[in-house]
DNA sequence: TTGACGTGCAACCTTTGGGTTGTGTATGGT
DNA sequence: ACCATACACAACCCAAAGGTTGCACGTCAA
């Protein structure tokens, strides 16, 4: 979960799935490199994603060909009282 | 600051100094090793806190020979928001 | 003042993490 | 039926992170 938020590419990602709930891991990727100009391969997108789910802070729903990503911000939520009195 | 929360070892020394906000690094040690069961050495603690202080999470104080960690919660609380509506 | 104690610093080792390359597979438009 | 599309899977590479070992330094009590 924190190990999840650790990473600068992975946050930029939240930020653009908290924008648009849902997109496809291509559309994000597009986004990433065009929006927040940096360059990364829909590979690499793929195993972020992977480790986003893992935390619970991204769902995915298989559609026919595409792949829809969906934001959870509940993780964050639950977890970051745990030094704030 | 998200890389400093990453790591559970430093999840587990932030619990501890914000039950007692004042420590030496060997106390700190001592609790973390005992209470926790951690296997560490100090000067693998002392890069954590230089981690820790670098994230402004922790300040330090010098006082004679011991070195006094407190703890501040400021940066957490002011960055979590970022997703949260 | 001498020695133990709490700490700082630097070199090294090992594992993990982020990334690329390459190939394979299922879906959908034409 | 065909081929482009959107994706999954696996092997490999490289840099960074966490940890250890070894030694040096300042402080303080006896």
């Amino acid at each position: 979960m924190f190990k999840a938020l650790a990473d600068p590419t992975r946050r930029l990602m939240l930020d653009e799935l908290s924008e648009r709930r849902e997109q496809t891991l291509y559309e994000l990727t597009a986004r990433l490199i065009m929006r927040h100009e940096v360059a990364i391969s829909r590979q690499a997108m793929a195993k972020h994603i992977a480790v986003l789910e893992k935390a619970g802070i991204v769902s995915s729903e298989k559609r026919g060909k595409f792949r829809m990503l969906v934001f959870n911000d509940e993780p964050i939520r639950g977890v970051m009282n745990r030094w704030l009195t």
